[in-house]
DNA sequence: TACTTTTCACCTAGGTGCGAAGAT
DNA sequence: ATCTTCGCACCTAGGTGAAAAGTA
């Protein structure tokens, strides 16, 4: 994934369903980033993989969150959308001061997403850590990546420019699809088994299904709904 | 104030200061537009003024609100920065799903801030109409205007090209500063004196001064508080 | 006649990888 | 030698009023 002193856009970004909240409550999401290990890696071209260059970074920093810009927002809205995490930014400055994501270059990392109730009456903005209860915490192999400032793999750089809107204008249109195109266009993206609230505990991974089918209630809209305009 | 059915921005926003809050506190802010009368009026081009037109409208509609999206946010936070509300979009479409603002043509309107405790515990969401305690709304006669479908005089157009960045493209380089232009600078655009949560009550204009001297006090800033990132 | 709707060129605002230049 | 930064052309996304066409 790149990264950049100014901050930039993942691609592809990270994307959730969940299920298991109570329509009623309400939760905040958010995301962190956080290391795989503290080993920096280098490209080999030749062998097209990442080995370990040194090892034991020291320093470490940590994760900021990106709390979903929906947040605060009811168990029944977040269940019956896409959540999806477009507009976090990564960078390498470390002085950021934009509530960036900050991440070292040339290292492995691994997004995680967090759910939580907001009624555990702790005021976000001045507790130390994430609060023990009440929060469930989800992360997925498939969206483990390796930080750059430049891409080291040709194929990569295909791959975004095929994919990414933004990049249209670096499209090749004469040539046809290729082998990696063929296997993209199979490839499951993400798991098709929504995040449950109620089953999974801290830091697991998905991959089974879970159970607690949503009851996608409906407290009747009211005038006054627009009050949380873009319904929320 | 031009009025479509896909919703236009207005143009120049409400955009206020407010003091007098709790630091710690959190509040929402809303804005909402209410007609000054129920009068249809159209616009004599030979003597430059709106005419009454019509009596009367009935089919009076509930006024949409549109809560800011900083929302919730502490009081410290809303009170160190100008609020804006340049996303807000009026439309003409009573059927409007997108929660935008609806408004009839040719009439007149006068926009109005609220500024509302979190902790009065009602769920935003299901109430019918505002609580009555908790809330302080604000008005300004400058802010008064009149909604159109297309504009009905030229001084207002050129104008909104004048100083609107995105009719850059229908500027006049060639042309001096007119009168208007000259008037339009020293024009004291909005009071200088922010909207103050302790002095006034519902519906109360503003121009005189208020007092509360704004306690500026400052939570240390803790590692989490990127959890409401942009700084909220 | 008196408004409203639609389409359009022309902007702002900002997300891409490229390639040259910079840094260590 | 290896990685990072910067300016750039080229996009997406969407906010303007003009002018032509639509409505009643």
């Amino acid at each position: 994934m790149i990264i950049t002193k100014a901050g930039r856009r993942m691609f592809p970004s990270v994307r959730v369903k969940v299920k298991g909240l109570d329509p009623g409550k309400q939760y905040y999401v958010a995301m962190d980033v956080v290391p795989m290990d503290s080993k920096r890696y280098r490209y080999v071209y030749h062998s097209s993989q990442w080995m370990v260059a040194r090892n034991t970074d020291h320093s470490y920093i940590t994760p900021r969150f990106y709390v979903h810009p929906d947040s605060p927002c009811s168990g029944e809205t977040w269940m019956k959308q896409i959540i999806s995490f477009d507009r976090v930014k990564l960078t390498n400055n470390e002085m950021d001061d934009k509530g960036q994501i900050i991440l070292q270059s040339m290292h492995k990392y691994k997004p995680r997403v967090h759910v939580m109730e907001q009624d555990s009456r702790v005021n976000l903005s001045r507790i130390q850590s994430l609060p023990s209860e009440g929060v469930k915490t989800f992360s997925f192999k498939e969206t483990e990546f390796t930080t750059v400032t430049a891409y080291q793999n040709q194929q990569i750089t295909k791959l975004k420019i095929d994919r990414n809107p933004f990049a249209k204008g670096f499209r090749d249109p004469g040539r046809n699809k290729g082998i990696l195109e063929g296997i993209l266009e199979t490839y499951p993206w993400k798991p098709s088994v929504p995040l449950d609230f109620k089953t999974f505990g801290t830091d697991t991974q998905s991959g089974s299904g879970g159970s607690s089918p949503v009851t996608s209630s409906g407290g009747a809209p009211s005038p006054l709904n627009s009050l949380l305009s873009p319904p929320c």
